[in-house]
DNA sequence: GCGGTAGCCG
DNA sequence: CGGCTACCGC
């Protein structure tokens, strides 16, 4: 079974790109956010045509998530319980399903903004919500595994340049105990390969030329459980995706199992 | 010799639509209007390429007018000599050269918004300065003519439904007096083939399905003097360029010139 | 930079 | 409806 998880930046804008990836990549489950529509403008039907069953949870013209799937959608479970909220909205940051014989959750983790701001604070919130949430999976002897863009690169080497993020948020001490947390729930990081160059970046700037330079981070990440981080046998960036026009900022990360 | 006229609606998101139409529609000139872009933002060098000189009158996100040629471009006028101005401002609407053996006006006439709005005194005031600027070519033994959108329907045939225009400013008896009082002048409407239906309509508003539903006005005119109209060999609207994505919400109007 | 939003205009 | 002006977010 292949899975992937992919921040899309606007399915609307991504379409094209989306359907031809799904097609050339034989992906079976694929885990997006950032769909930036709400959930009435979502393209079910162009999606169906391509042979995959949706599961959304989108509100309009920021974050929404979904799990597209052509191997079965279950359960589907839309948002995070013990959701904080940001300035007392819960925001459509998490959904999660079950897709044949693995339980998926596709996460858009707040991005924090800066150190000092209060949607770093919500981000930690939120993480913690989610560490509680899905500690029973985590733990479970189910296939489990949370993917998505978590805005956060889990060690150093994880973005271009260290000394460029001084102060800055996605590398403090603080969020990446988050994801040690989660890591102490049962999950583990399952790194994908770059396929150029040394680091699997996810995510590069649209701005600047980030990408031609390889300025990037990776951010976007599979968190699985033991079951899942066993049958895993290949995983992968897409870099290919981020090249050329009406290209998403993120690339998609790929995951290979033996399911 | 082919000339035409065209309200491009910003040459910015038309420049492609454009370039296609120049090559493929074989014009010499072309009077264009609302470029809707300063002339340093104007696309002179993509013109070149294409074989176009361009003359220029253009400030910024309102109005703008042109005079594209690949017969030569002299004798440059920007501007119409007393022009009265609307609420202190002289807008680009108006640009003269001499292409060959012709010299052309490409004019956008002021809208008018409605019949008892300041923009319709504004119109009309606009009109009689244009008669007075070009009287003394219009009765000239050189071929001249006023081409560009007129913002006037000549007669009720030059509407999908004169019901529909009732109390609306495009169709008022003072208006059409402006018309008439350029044919005193020496110029004479050369009236288009339709390349299809009955009527010669030029402007479909993008909204409602106009086109589809044919709900078009004749505003875009070309009016010339006797040296002028005598030379011409045929004209019509090619309303293929209404049709599709990325299209002006104005067709061309093309003149043949036997010159 | 490249997504999204809103209001103005014809 | 599809240009524009602006702004917001990442």
């Amino acid at each position: 079974m292949r899975i992937a998880t992919w921040n899309v930046n606007s399915i609307t804008a991504r379409l094209p790109r989306l359907l031809a990836w799904l097609e050339s990549s034989g992906t079976d489950v694929l885990c997006l956010q950032e769909a930036k529509v709400a959930e009435a403008q979502f393209p079910f039907d162009e999606l169906r045509e391509a042979g995959y069953e949706a599961a959304v949870h989108a509100t309009g013209r920021w974050n929404g998530v979904a799990v597209l799937s052509r191997v079965g959608l279950d359960d589907v479970v839309k948002g995070l319980p013990g959701d904080p909220g940001y300035e007392g909205v819960q925001e459509p940051r998490a959904i999660s399903a079950t897709c044949g014989p693995a339980r998926v959750w596709s996460v858009y983790v707040p991005n924090g903004r800066e150190v000092d701001h209060p949607h770093y604070a919500y981000k930690l919130q939120w993480f913690e919500a989610l560490r509680a949430a899905v500690e029973g999976d985590a733990s479970g002897s189910r296939p489990f595994a949370v993917m998505g863009d978590y805005n956060v690169a889990p060690a150093d080497e994880d973005v271009y340049d260290r000394a460029a993020f001084e102060g800055a948020t996605h590398v403090t001490p603080a969020e990446r105990a988050a994801l040690a947390s989660l890591r102490g729930a049962g999950l583990s990081d399952v790194v994908p390969r770059p396929l150029k160059y040394d680091h699997p970046f996810t995510y590069w700037d649209y701005r600047q030329l980030c990408f031609p330079k390889n300025r990037g981070m990776r951010i976007d990440l599979v968190y699985g459980n033991e079951p899942f981080a066993k049958a895993v046998t290949d995983s992968y960036v897409d870099r290919e995706e981020r090249k050329g026009k009406g290209a998403s900022d993120h690339a998609p990360v790929v995951v290979d199992l033996d399911l």
